[in-house]
DNA sequence: GGAACTCGCCAC
DNA sequence: AAACGTGGCGAGTTCC
């Protein structure tokens, strides 16, 4: 794959984009290293008492005298080969490898204490071992200086590194709380994150202008997984919590991988396992979460409404799938064709940014590419006029990152209000007047931790007034 | 002793 | 007809 910027506007956005980033990590982001260091003492005590006891288990001596050597429960090969060679379990799942799986979907599957304690301890190492330890071997006299680079992913997206700081933990509470509480802003100013709603939704627009989807994003009143989780679940929505857990269980079980490509057996295995009681899914007579007052289980109202096993779901998927292209948006799904058509007989897709991927695509990369280069890209623009705008006003407030759809700065409390307000014009107001091929509207949410908090506390912010 | 690989897992 | 997009990084493993 080569790197093209096809124009010279593409061009100027990378070399004003270097720049910016270049400030950016120059800034760098404090880090409060002595809780580094206790709070790696503090995991490493949870991580041997967990061992101690899993050692204690039958299981642990099943697994030692399997093997000639030590056991090494952070081995995948070792776990594999126990568990379903020694052990003769079947495999609920293969790896791309073709080895059994011991990920942590298939490990709660199995359903077996033992493993349950492994995936504790791996939580633990994943957050002592690659987060706290890269903060700790990277911090320069207590700041981290990620890097961010615009020069090698092939859509035209920018990656981060040493340390990456585009994969912080953010859903898991207990490991957003351990790691986000050791990242700070300078001393007397605060974190401020501010995101795009939706963005790669709202770009794709600007790619198929599909009237539909347009309509569901510049409607608040509309919302496109309400309805979505309406339909996959025959349930009228009423603002539960527990709807809401289903609403998200059809954005991000259905809706985002069907726009990335993915079809009805994946999501109804998915949604199945990952939103179901396991272990047997979201079909169990009585298992699964309540949907109403009267505690009826997601379970139960499936079977009331015929679908009745993970076959029946999906087959029911498959139906949702073609009235989801073929009814509902159909202008994405006639783009999505002539797309890879064009890539077909030329070999490359254009992005709306003026960039060129090249080189061997799969049907789903003809798509997929455009749409998240150039939803980058929008956050790259107003990245550069931020930067430009906080220099050339002399404010003390600065960028220090950015995550794909989100700007991270550090603000002077005394510029929070000017700031908000710079940052809420050249997001939604200046970039699409900059870009006119932008032809739905950009939102954007954001996020303030108090004077000298870290980055754990951060709490829902109105940029404007 | 390091390169290249697999696997798992964090983010968007 | 086919079937999930982009990264970084750690640990284990194999190969040279």
């Amino acid at each position: 794959m080569k790197l093209n910027p096809n124009t010279s506007q593409a061009y100027q956005l990378l070399h004003n984009g270097s720049l910016a980033m270049g400030r950016a990590e120059r800034q760098g982001i404090r880090v409060d290293v002595e809780y580094v260091k206790k709070e790696k003492a503090r995991l490493s005590k949870n991580i041997n008492t967990n061992m101690t006891k899993l050692k204690g288990s039958k299981f642990y001596k099943r697994w030692e005298e399997s093997v000639l050597k030590e056991v090494n429960i952070n081995s995948a090969p070792q776990l594999s080969k126990f568990l379903y060679k020694v052990q003769g379990l079947e495999p609920p799942k293969l790896t791309e490898g073709g080895q059994g799986s011991v990920d942590e979907e298939t490990l709660l599957q199995l359903n077996i204490p033992e493993l349950n304690q492994i995936l504790q301890i791996r939580k633990l190492k994943k957050i002592r071992d690659t987060y706290l330890d890269q903060f700790q071997r990277e911090q320069v006299d207590g700041y981290i200086h990620p890097f961010f680079n615009l020069h090698l992913v092939r859509t035209y997206r920018s990656s981060s590194n040493s340390p990456n700081f585009q994969n912080i933990p953010k859903r898991d509470e207990e490991a957003m709380q351990i790691v986000r509480s050791a990242l700070y802003p300078r001393p007397g100013h605060q974190l401020l994150e501010v995101d795009y709603k939706g963005l790669e939704v709202a770009i794709s627009c600007c790619y198929h202008k599909d009237e539909n989807m347009i309509k569901y994003v510049k409607d608040k009143k509309t919302d496109m997984h309400r309805d979505m989780m309406e339909q996959i679940f025959k349930i009228k929505y009423n603002g539960s919590d527990e709807h809401k857990h289903l609403r998200a269980a059809a954005k991000n079980g259905f809706v985002f991988p069907q726009f990335y490509g993915d079809y009805f057996v994946n999501n109804a295995r998915d949604m199945a396992c990952k939103w179901g009681e396991l272990p047997n899914g979201i079909f169990k007579d009585g298992a699964g979460i309540s949907i109403d007052d009267q505690g009826t289980t997601l379970g139960t109202h499936l079977r009331d409404n015929g679908i009745k096993s993970i076959r029946s779901f999906e087959t029911y998927l498959e139906k949702i799938q073609y009235d989801f292209w073929d009814n509902r948006f159909p202008q994405y799904a006639q783009w999505k064709q002539k797309w890879w058509d064009v890539y077909r007989r030329r070999g490359f897709v254009d992005l709306l940014t003026g960039f060129r991927c090249h080189g061997v695509m799969a049907r789903n990369d003809a798509t997929n590419y455009p749409i998240q280069g150039a939803a980058f890209h929008c956050l790259l623009w107003a990245f550069i006029e931020l930067d430009r705008s906080l220099m050339v006003d002399g404010w003390k407030s600065r960028l220090i990152g950015q995550i794909h759809d989100a700007i991270i700065l550090d603000v002077y409390p005394g510029e929070l209000e000017a700031v908000s307000e710079l940052i809420h014009h050249v997001t939604t107001k200046e970039l699409p007047k900059a870009w006119p091929w932008i032809i739905v509207p950009l939102e954007v949410d954001a996020e303030l931790c108090p004077v000298d908090g870290s980055w754990a506390e951060k709490e829902s912010y109105k940029l404007i007034a």
